[in-house]
DNA sequence: CGTTGGGTTGAGTTATTTCAAATAGTGTGG
DNA sequence: CCACACTATTTGAAATAACTCAACCCAACG
């Protein structure tokens, strides 16, 4: 370990409220932290987790964030989801002790490696600790399922505004702006996730703004009226020329 | 449990190389089989789990077979996943230990029930058993992921190919067969599970058919050509007129 | 024997895609 | 720091896959 990043611990972090840490006491964290690795930086499209290669740790995003796809044989891929910091990767895999898909940095993005081997050796002594795994792993079954059911009965407009209230809300349980915050992913990227055309994602966005919903420039998203989108969310009937 | 049941165990079930026994030992499964409670047959349209119960047990299907739903505000719902004998139920409930999804029984069938305090008890002292479970929420997270690239992706021919396919492989697995079964769900489950409209599940059916690829009598199905299904879904710019 | 739920088929509509083209933005090597 | 190349984004017009609406059939059932 660096002497630069020697310092930095679970029970220091920012973000030990919405990852592993979470349901554990002091003495279990450092448990815990002992068998953290606090790796170098990764940089743009570097590749966290290559898919096809054997999953001997799990990784908790410490900063920056990342994008998880699937790919099929004809290179057509789909990306499953994004990933901030707290947030756990690498769950799909252990089904085959093989990675499955792919991890890709969005932008330069820091992550705490957890030795697989050495996470059920502890994890043999913590029950909080394990349960703690199968809630995460519960958690994204869930998500999941929600996803599929937002493709499947959604229309565009609505899947996209889910997505930017979905990051505005992961934003703010991380200490974030709720309203006003950078989109680490390329509008294909959206897309992709959200089973749109880069053309749809682009129309819908200039009419959100236009609308007056957002304010977008670039990368810059900026929420103007949060309670409008999310009500346009449950009352799925309204849409956004009724605002 | 009624003595016309007590002779059923884990040791000899039919199914014990799908379920949760798969990774264990005589002695271990001796140990999964004392917990197990195996209740009355229910009925089509009988409620194996409501939503927003407690989590109290998983399930595990014994015969017969069943269909999970979400259900949002509106009372729109998205079917999740259909299950058959061997696969357990109710891995998304561990996260708030509530039932986030209803099962209905799609026709009459039975389950094992495994009271979750004594499996966490069970698992506890039994590392294989916490393995298998970790490894089925993972090749749950796994197949919904493949499913949102399915309705991501994939046009309404190839999700229902896919969805023909997976059944048959399923049947398979548990010894039925391959090609001939009966459908236990509506179109209507079809069509919702799939994103797509019932008469669409229709047409396709039907279109299928007269192409040759299968037989369709009401429930009963026939697989005529599994290896041009199979490729169609791999190459899926061969469509179903080019066969 | 009327009612109900499931299934099929046809015709017209529409949300989203596809194709095309232009503009803006970003990174690299000289 | 500029020029070039490449990628990302936006916008418009045309095409289309799947949906909606409507009618009808069939089987099960009280």
């Amino acid at each position: 370990m660096s002497a630069s990043q020697s310092y930095i611990h679970c029970q220091n972090c920012n973000f030990s409220h919405l990852c592993l840490p979470l349901a554990l006491n002091t003495d279990e964290m450092d448990k815990l932290d002992t068998i953290v690795k606090r790796n170098n930086p990764l940089h743009k499209n570097d590749y966290l987790i290559e898919s096809n290669t054997p999953l001997t740790s799990l990784y908790a995003v410490r900063t920056g964030s990342f994008k998880s796809y699937i790919e099929d044989d004809d290179g057509e891929y789909q990306i499953t989801a994004f990933h901030f910091p707290g947030d756990i990767i690498g769950f799909d895999g252990l089904r085959e002790k093989r990675h499955v898909s792919q991890t890709q940095a969005l932008e330069t993005a820091m992550v705490c490696e957890i030795p697989f081997h050495m996470l059920e050796d502890v994890a043999e002594k913590l029950p909080n600790l394990r349960n703690q795994l199968m809630k995460f792993m519960s958690a994204e079954i869930q998500q999941d399922r929600e996803l599929v059911m937002l493709l499947n009965k959604r229309n565009a407009e609505s899947r996209l505004l889910y997505f930017l209230i979905s990051l505005s809300k992961r934003f703010e349980e991380r200490g974030f702006s709720a309203t006003s915050f950078l989109l680490p992913m390329t509008r294909t990227d959206i897309g992709n996730f959200l089973g749109l055309t880069v053309e749809t994602v682009s129309r819908l966005l200039t009419r959100f703004q236009k609308n007056g919903l957002i304010k977008v420039e670039g990368k810059a998203l900026e929420i103007l009226k949060k309670g409008d989108m999310e009500q346009m969310l449950t009352d799925y009937h309204i849409n956004i020329d009724s605002i």
